[in-house]
DNA sequence: GGATTAAATCTTGCATCCAAAAGTGATCAG
DNA sequence: CTGATCACTTTTGGATGCAAGATTTAATCC
């Protein structure tokens, strides 16, 4: 055994001489310090905080993250499979651009990914998560009485998620975590106006009846709907023209989505 | 000058005392090497080589691929945001479970994607694309013709690449090409027989007519169709109910894949 | 013998270090 | 002044080193 341990060495620490210590390098944190730069910057280039054609240079992330360079990279690898930025070889890393149909685009693969998962949803999701699911549908009939437009959108996200997860198809599951983010990104500035939501509640209540008789044909019809009416809301609101500016903005808060 | 530059250290080995010369750390090859390490990984896990709940140990790959683990981790990272494998903190990399609908999940995900790309490439494909779409038709055709089951099945996926392409949904892509390696996992026993093949290749002909007409709604139909009759040939095919063995053998290789 | 646990070993997570590539000026010819 | 060239700086790609967690092995107790 010709190696010390750590302890062992710290114990006799200040009895040694000083090249006899070795500054021990702790690891602080647990979980994952690259999940932490993933989180982060995916925050701030959903948020618009980092503009399309930023590049991202590693030594400042990790120094502001308090962490090496070596998680950041890792973190890179994560958004890069996400779309989120792009890898230039022995450059800097930059962030994805955004074309202009980017928000009709995105909602048209999240609209038809969630008519399937709709579809499937009806042949498979279990008594359990119907259940939970009405509860959701009970909940957000609530805050909309309540015109509480937050905790109204967290129920909305909710109920999409679960009927995602109710289709039970990983492959499906997967492609729309990875589509979801982008949706946040395209839409950050669209709000709820009071008619759409009125109308999108009545959507959610056709919607639940639909899986609840699992009926798949029509829920997919619904789901079809369902997008399509909250996409072209989108165009043909005036607050959307602002959208393409986001991209310039730097720090700033992004507004409160609007719920499908 | 303090520090010597690498080359000349070199130079002067042989003259000098052994603790004066340091191994220079070459940088060998171009482009990155973890894309080595995840088109490997990839490739492995997708044929089965790795079969799933494969625990992948770092210094056993790096020492494969004659690479340091850095690399190696990043392309982790990759595999991670495309579902291949799963990451198990301090734990070994494990590669993802197939579930027992795998295979009709995927195709039916590829099949919705598909049909929107096409509805969408009706409205934005470019005149050469559909110029390309069209060679590649006759192509195909061509290798129907002199019973050239390769070259056909590349043609096919070529034309369906094209299809999606042509959409320029850029979320619809990402989307596409993170399911298509799921599929080839799924699909790795199936083959083409005559028949289907036939009536697949009948079917692309109508799907480029209607690509050419720009008719977008008859185009989606008629993508579900083409899909929904693949999965239930593979369903009611004698050869599917091998495919669960895949899961454990190791190194066999693919069975030459079915068109679509 | 089987359960428990402490020590040795292995593997991961990350910091750090080095060389190559890219970027940045400064200098100089025209 | 403009453009080319070369040294210097910055930044990336990846190899290496080390400590913490996980795993295996050995030892001990009941």
């Amino acid at each position: 055994m010709s190696k010390n341990s750590a302890s062992e060495t710290a114990a006799i620490a200040d009895a040694a001489p000083s090249d006899m210590v070795r500054k021990p390098r702790v690891r602080e944190q647990k979980g994952w310090r690259h999940k932490d730069a993933v989180s982060l910057l995916r925050q701030m280039i959903l948020s618009g905080e980092l503009a399309p054609g930023y590049a991202l240079r590693e030594v400042a992330i990790s120094e502001r993250l308090g962490m090496s360079r070596t998680p950041v990279r890792e973190a890179f690898r994560t958004l890069a499979a996400e779309g989120l930025v792009e890898l230039l070889p022995n450059r800097s890393v930059v962030v994805a651009e955004l074309d202009e149909n980017e928000s009709i685009d995105v909602f048209s693969v999240l609209g038809t990914l969630e008519s399937l998962a709709g579809q499937q949803a009806c042949q498979r999701m279990t008594p359990e998560q119907l259940e939970r699911l009405e509860a959701l549908q009970r909940e957000m009939e609530e805050h909309y009485n309540n015109h509480d437009r937050a905790s109204y959108i967290r129920a909305n996200r909710a109920i999409h998620e679960l009927m995602v997860e109710g289709s039970n198809n990983n492959a499906l599951i997967l492609a729309w975590r990875l589509i979801l983010p982008r949706a946040e990104r395209a839409r950050s500035v669209n709000t709820l106006d009071r008619h759409r939501w009125a109308e999108a509640l009545e959507e959610h209540r056709k919607i639940f009846a639909a899986l609840a008789a699992r009926d798949g044909l029509r829920l997919s019809s619904l789901m079809q709907d369902h997008f399509a009416r909250g996409v072209i809301e989108r165009m043909t609101d005036t607050k959307f023209k602002n959208r393409v500016r986001v991209r310039a903005g730097s720090a700033e808060r992004a507004a409160e989505p609007v719920a499908d």
